[in-house]
Formats: C-alpha cells, structure tokens, sequence
RNA sequence: CGGAGUGUAGCGCAGCCUGGUAGCGCAAUUGCUUUGGGAGCAAUGGGUCGGGAGUUCGAAUCUCUCCACUCCGACCA
C-alpha cells in the first residue's frame, strides 16, 4: 500500500539513524557485537577494508620517515601514573591485568587464583605514550638520535560506559604514532604535518571532506600541550572527530624522563608528538556514504570494486557464461582491479542486492546472449538503476579505473556539498540557541568568544552541543559547534 | 552510576495481565514449478522459554533472587 519505494535496510535514515546505522552494518556484513562487553567481531568484509586503509596509510607514514614498532599490550601500572594529566584523563576507563592464573572453586568453575595475584597490576593499553615513552628515554641519549619517529598498528582497549560499533567500541585497531624532537618547533610541525597527512588520507581514500583546525582546551588530549583534529559531518549533521595529532610538548619527556644531550653540550628533554586513527573511520565512511540500500564504499578501500554476477538459468549451457566471467574476471585482476566472481549458488536476486546492501561500487551482469556477444551491463552502486549501461567487454576493461575514480570522486564531492550547506555562520549565543532550538542539523561557525560567554554554556548542556575546533581556515579565530559522536 | 526496557528455534518476535500439549514470520533442508532481476506451492528439521529458588496437582506465564544485554543520560576516538 505504501508508495514509498522498498528499501534494502530499514529503517531508513530519515526514521531512525542510529538503528539504520546498526542495519547497514549488518546486511554489509561488517562486524557483530561480541560475546564480551562493548566489543565487536569484525567480519572479512569489515576487515579488508581496515586492511586496505592500513596499506595505504602505512606507506603515507614510511614517507614521512616514520617506522614501525610493536610494544607489549600490558603496560606497568607505575608508567600510566607518571604523567598527571594523562593519570586523569584515562584512569577512569582503564582494564586491568591482575593475575596470572585460573583455579577451579568448590563449584568447579574457574575464578582469577589468590596465589597469583600480580605484585604490580597492568593495565590494558589505552594508548601508548607511556611505554613507548619510557623506551625512548633509553634510545635518546644525543641530538644526533633525533629525530625519532615510530608508530605502531595495535589494539588498545577503553572501558567506555557506552559502545556503538565502529564508532565507539571497548577494544578497537588503530595506529599510534610517536615522534621526538630537539626543539618545540620541530614538534609542532611535525603535529600539523602527520594531522596534514590524515587529512590527505580521509579525503583522497576515504572521501570523507574533513575541517582541519585545533582543539580547545576543554577537548585536548590528557597532557597534550595542543591536540589537533579532523572534524568530518556524518549524515545527520553530527560531527565525528575522525583523527587526531598532539602536540605533547615536554610533558611527557619530562614525566618519563626522555632526556638528550643538545648540539650546545646541554642535557635537554626532547618535545614529543603522537597521532592516531582508528577503526573509528569505518564508522565515518558508513555514516557519510551509506544509503537506505545499504553501504557504498568508496573504491580506493573497497574489499571488491567489482562484483561479476552471472545471470544463469537451470536450462541452458551455464557453463560458458561461467567460463566467459572467469576470463572477465582475470583481465580486470590484470588491470588491479579487486574483482569478485560470485559463483555462489543463490538465486540471482539475492546475489544483486547482497551486492548493493555490501556497498560494492560496481556491480556487473552478465547473462548468455551477452557471453556470447561480449558485452555485459554494468550499474554504478553510488548511482544506481539510472546508471545501467551495456558496453563491450574490452571498453569496460579498459574504462574500469576511470568509473571508479568517477565513483571515488563524486562520492567525495556529494558528501562535501552536504557538509558546506550544513555549516552556518552565527553571531551570537541567541543565533546558536534559535538554531538548534529549531532542531537544524549541521555545524555553527561562531566568534571563538562564545566559548567564554556563561549563556553558552548553558544552552550547550541543554542541546548537547561541543565545540568541534578552530578551523585553520579561519586562523583561530571562529569555533565550529556542534553535536558529536 | 542514575532512568527505562529486553532475555522464548539461526535471526526477528507473539504468547505472560487471566497458570493447563511450545507458537508465528524470516532463514535452513527436500521436492516440484518459475527464471534478465529481492519468486510460488508443498513438506521437513530445529527450543531443558537467561540461571537459581519458591507457590501450585501443574509455571514461558505468578513471587523472590541473581546474571546478561539493549536504549536514554553522565564519560569518551
């Protein structure tokens, strides 16, 4: 009876986005809550994505001089402690190690044994800074070991009271970078150079449009002299905070001892920096991209940029349209395409919509008369039916990369133009407060004065708001607000 | 930690108020039909109703008590 047309997922993102959120996890497969608290399984088309990000953004990182490390998940319960502000600012959502044996009870159930209880509890890692830090105190001993640039890909666990898959999860992958300097400059510029790189990375291979800019105080990381973001719009007008670079200054030298000898003979602590992204940016990437079909991945971290699906009947000679995708199949991979061939025994509707909910950019059909005319129809996933179009096997083969860079592109430019119609210039706490009151979406771009103002304060606690940072673009001198994840 | 919910088949749920043979939809399996686009019909398999205790001739249902999870806050990438 409904006129509105059939959506792959439900709800939609008009009805209800946090659960549409949830769905097109689902029906793309990506990941499912596990049977531990606030934790998620990531599944194989979640994972290759995150593979395919790491690939890419290590080598950006190796670019940059930096190397990677691993470091010990535990980490000593002493070396969080050293740095004040740090201690504040994570011991409220730390796990902690505190044994190292199981015994059974009386009721034969396993419980932590007294007996081997730790001297020293560890705790989980956090984030990093402590322990990597306390290495370096020991491989920095000159200017001439300056500067240091390491990085890790890890876990790191978070007790947060509430969890959302991707976006905010207890344990959750990322990559940690930790640099030291001889001078404070050298440390700022190398913060503002690796948030550059994040920048580079979320919109040329994510197409996520993010505004650069700097933290205030009251959202800096704990112990950062200057933490900087890149702030992207989800579709709900809700801002994500997509990656960040801190400035640590001497904080942490200081606190963990990271002491050089200078060009002048003097003893000095360096100036350090850290910078990390996570899974986090999946989460972005569906919130900005996905649609009420489902996922649609931008090509450059796609699992697959191309789905062939056979389109077989029970009576006729399958066996050459097979034969005909396989060879299909090959030319692309021989291109660097990432081809996938769905063989699957499933009725063929199925597979095409698996394709769409799976956010596959292109999907590709190719029935008996075309095996045989070497053609196939190919369909845009961002553009859908619209974008149905025969062509002769070698035109697609050649033009593949093109139609993913077009896809790539567009993606990045239609999720911009959202994000720049949702930001509006305000003058005042009264302008702020009228335009949430009227429940609009989207960032407000206000004087950087606000912040101080007490009525600000007042209505940011009544409609959630936050301030997302101080754009470069604007010097310092305007604050975008607005909701967050 | 505060407020509100939910735990029944792989998934989603009804049944509970008013106790009396364990149900529905989807998925799965099998068969037939259908086949350029989320098929139809038929059959089949699958559950100690979150755990424990109590009331009762009899508990998914009533009582008590644990446990887990979800949502809304506070906290955060």
């Amino acid at each position: 009876m409904s006129k509105k047309p059939r959506t792959a997922i439900t709800p939609t993102r008009d009805e209800n986005f946090p659960e549409w959120y949830q769905q097109v996890i689902k029906a793309a497969d990506l990941a499912e809550n596990a049977p531990v608290r606030g934790c998620m399984i990531i599944k194989p088309a979640g994972y290759a994505v995150w593979e395919n990000m790491q690939r890419i953004f290590d080598g950006m990182i190796k670019d940059r001089g930096v190397e990677n490390v691993y470091f010990p998940l535990l980490i000593p319960l002493e070396f969080i402690s050293r740095e004040a502000d740090h201690v504040d600012g994570f011991a409220k959502e730390c796990a902690v190690v505190t044994h190292h044996r199981l015994e059974k009870d009386e009721n034969g159930k396993l419980r932590p044994a007294e007996s081997a209880k730790l001297e020293e509890p560890y705790v989980i890692r956090p984030t990093s800074e402590t322990i990597i830090g306390e290495a370096m105190s020991r491989w920095i001993q000159s200017y001439r070991d300056l500067p240091m640039k390491l990085n890790q890909w890890c876990n790191v666990m978070r007790w947060e009271m509430r969890t959302r898959m991707f976006l905010r999860t207890s344990e959750f992958l990322w990559q940690e970078g930790h640099n030291a300097f001889e001078t404070a400059k050298d440390a700022r510029d190398d913060a503002l150079k690796m948030l550059e790189a994040y920048r580079i990375f979320a919109e040329d291979s994510l197409a996520l449009p993010v505004i650069t800019g700097e933290k205030t105080v009251d959202e800096r990381f704990p112990g950062a002299i200057a933490t900087f973001t890149i702030e992207a719009m989800m579709q709900d007008g809700k801002a994500l905070q997509a990656g960040t670079s801190h400035d640590l200054g001497q904080n942490f030298a200081k606190s963990i001892n990271i002491k050089f000898q200078s060009r002048e003979g003097d003893e000095e602590f360096a100036h350090t920096t850290s910078w990390g992204i996570s899974t986090r940016l999946i989460g972005g990437m569906i919130m900005t991209h996905a649609d009420d079909d489902g996922m649609i991945w931008p090509p450059r971290v796609a699992q697959h940029h191309v789905v062939i699906i056979p389109i077989t009947k029970d009576d006729t000679d399958n066996d050459a349209i097979m034969d005909h995708c396989s060879a299909l199949s090959v030319q692309l991979k021989a291109q660097g395409v990432r081809v996938r061939l769905d063989d699957r025994d499933m009725r063929t509707p199925d597979k095409m919509w698996d394709a769409v909910k799976r956010g596959v950019p292109i999907r590709v059909e190719i029935g008996g008369r075309e095996a045989e005319e070497g053609t196939l129809t190919h369909v845009r996933r961002d553009i859908g039916r619209d974008s149905k179009t025969s062509c002769s096997i070698v035109e697609f083969v050649d033009d593949a990369h093109n139609i993913l860079d077009d896809i790539q592109c567009s993606l990045f430019n239609k999720a911009r133009a959202f994000r720049d119609e949702n930001i509006v210039d305000v003058a005042n706490v009264a302008d702020i407060e009228a335009h949430f009151k009227a429940e609009k979406i989207g960032f407000v771009r206000a004087d950087v004065g606000v912040l101080d103002d007490d009525a600000y304060a007042q209505i940011a606690k009544t409609y959630g708001l936050t301030s997302r940072c101080l754009p470069f673009s604007d010097d310092g001198k305007k604050v975008l607000i607005g909701k967050a994840y």
